[in-house]
Order: structure tokens, then sequence, then C-alpha cells
DNA sequence: CACCTTAAAGCAAAATCATTGCTTCTACGA
DNA sequence: TCGTAGAAGCAATGATTTTGCTTTAAGGTG
């Protein structure tokens, strides 16, 4: 019952990828604020109600694109180790998620998820590449974290600070956190 | 020109307030995903009109009343010690949180909220609830992090998972957070 | 391979919602 | 007390959303 779920390589199959086809191209041209189900449906070929049927409202349309340009498209590079590897990608996080389009589509994915189905998903994506990250330093013999303490000390500050302060971030608050996770001291 | 800055006492306060206690009220009763401006206006006494001047669209009206009902009511209690404060204070924030009411609030002050002021008032009071507790530990003598840890070590995780992982969350995990806050150790 | 079944898409009308120009009201300052 | 300007009301217009019904096509069955 899952909107993923429809029926692979069908007519279903080919209007979900042209209207979320759609949805990206009109983003780009005309901006995310300017989109309408109308427009959508007018550009992908497809009527309007095909698409209240199939995701109910613009939101929740917007939050499956969403969903889909916020999956990684590359696992994390390996720097040889796992202070780096983790710092790298705490960085890269914070600058894709922070900058104006990364907190839109941060937006909504939250947004149109009546079940947090979506929200689910972006963070299943940050613990799987960290789970990658760490499962190489594993490997190494290095001494790691486990995935859920990087999520809550590095994910989780990064995440709120974008959603709830947006200001004055920088790449060195991404790593001042990752240093405070792989090397605990005594305060 | 932010929302709150309307003249105070005269018409446009009076309608203002009348449309909050429209917004309440019907999102009581008839759910919160049911209303709609026309709605709110005719509870409320007043033209739609006057409301998408005034707020724009629905969703900037939500994330308005959002705020106002997040703002906490009461200074946190004073329980004689630091951790135990903090520790009662965590549990029922994540209480309050992530209930699907609180949820529902959540996202709404998020969503509605173009430049991020309103969601950046969520978080300051937090702030100031956490700010009180530590400046009462710090009168007694205790040693005690400064709000920034406290909102990376303990709100921030809280906020990740009430947003993007609402199952499994209950009041261990957020007395395990003050915990790990306060009595740092090598792990 | 032809035929059924059924989920999904198209179509079009109706209802609802959003926008806007213009008028009226009222709080505030001189 | 009066003038002014910001805010609300009103009403017409335009856009979006919803819905009943029809048509299409994917996948299963004999």
């Amino acid at each position: 019952m899952s909107r993923q779920m429809v029926r692979p390589g069908g007519r279903s199959a080919r209007v979900q990828a042209a209207v979320h086809a759609a949805v990206r191209e009109l983003a780009s041209e005309v901006g995310r604020d300017a989109l309408t189900v109308p427009l959508i449906a007018q550009r992908a070929g497809v009527t309007p109600s095909t698409i209240y049927r199939r995701w109910g409202d613009l939101q929740e349309l917007l939050s499956d694109v969403a969903v889909e340009r916020l999956r990684p498209d590359t696992a994390p590079r390996d720097h040889g180790g796992l202070s780096s590897d983790l710092t790298v990608w705490a960085e890269q996080f914070l600058d894709e998620m922070a900058s104006p389009t990364g907190r839109a589509y941060i937006r909504d994915a939250l947004l149109g998820d009546p079940d947090g189905s979506n929200a689910g998903q972006c963070s299943a994506y940050a613990a799987e590449q960290i789970n990658v990250i760490l499962s190489r330093a594993a490997e190494r013999g290095e001494d790691t974290p486990d995935v859920e303490t990087v999520i809550d000390a590095v994910v989780a500050p990064l995440m709120y600070r974008i959603l709830f302060r947006p200001d004055g971030l920088d790449t060195s608050y991404a790593s001042r956190l990752v240093t405070g996770v792989l090397e605990p001291t005594i305060r």
C-alpha cells in the first residue's frame, strides 16, 4: 500500500516516473513555491485527478520526490581512517542539508508524511551511510562507536540546527561533533 | 512586520485572538486535517480574505498557533538537583512532543515558516527552560554543562527521533540522554 | 493465446478554496 | 475633534480540489 509499491513496469510506473520528472523539471524552472498539482499534471501528460488520487495532495507528492532526492547516490568515500571518513561525511552532509535547497527537501519530506515513513526513510539513508563507515573502520581494527551513538551525537545535532536554528552553521561545527563522539573526554 | 507586532488592544488584536481561538477550537472538534481557512474564518466571525491577507495561507496561520501552543506555560519544576531537574524536564518534553498532537504542532511550526523565525522561537523556548535549570544548579554550586551542550546531547536527539523515527521512543531514552550529558565517561 | 478481472487513469462537472480590487471601518496621532 | 492610514469587509473572479462515471491496460486463468 506504500506509494513505492506500484506495479513495476506497468502504466502506473510510467505515470509515477513522469510525475516525478515533471516535479523536478518544474521545480528548477519555475521554483519550488510555484508548483501546483495542475501544472505538474500538465507537464507529466497526466490529469490532475490522477495525482490527487495517487498522492492525496501536493505535499505528499513533494514529500515522495524529496525522499528520492535525499537518497545518497554513492557510498561514503574511504579516506583510510574512521576519523577522517566521518568528518568528511558529516561536513558534506551539513553542506548539502543546510543549503536552501536541502532544507526545502527536508521540510518537504517531513511535511507530507502522515505516517512518518518518508522521514524514516531519510533517517535510514543516513544510518546506512554511517554503518558503511563504521563497518569499514571495524574491519581495519579501529575501535568504533555504534551507529545509534553517532546518530545521537552527530546527525541529530546537525539536523536540529538545520531545522530550528539555521544561522551560524559551518563545517567546523560538524567536525567538532565528530571529534566529540570519537574522542570522549571527561568534561 | 512580524505577525506578533499587531497594534495591541485594537481591532487587529481582537481578530488575531478570535482567529487563534477558532483554530484551537476547530482543531479539537473536527481534527487538525479538516481545518480550512473558510471554516476558521466563519468560526472566528471574520472573512476569509482577512486571514489570507494577514497570514498568507493556512500553513502560516497554523505555524503561528503552533508556536503559541509550544510555549512552555510554566518554569521547570525544582526537584532540588540538576540531575532530577533535567531528567524530569526531558521526560516531560518527550511526552508532550512525541504525542501525535505534539508532533503535529512541531510540524506545523516548521512548515509555514519561510524565514525560520517560528522554528527558532521553539528552540529558544527549550533553551530558556534549560537555562533556568542550569542556572539554578549553578547557584547550588553544582557543576553544570552549558546550554548548547545540553541542546546537542538531549534536545537534538529527542527532536530527531520524534521527527524522523517516531517509533520506539520512551521516557527511558530521555533519561539515558540526560545521564550521558551529566556523567561523561570514557567509552 | 484469448478472455476476465481489477486497479489505476481519463474525463468532466461541481464544489470548494484562493486571490484581488474596491469600499468601509476604526484605532491612533495631531 | 478631525484626519490619516492600516486593517477588515464585501463581492466578483480565477484556480484548485473533489467526485461519479467511463475507459484503459496489466496480470492472472482457462
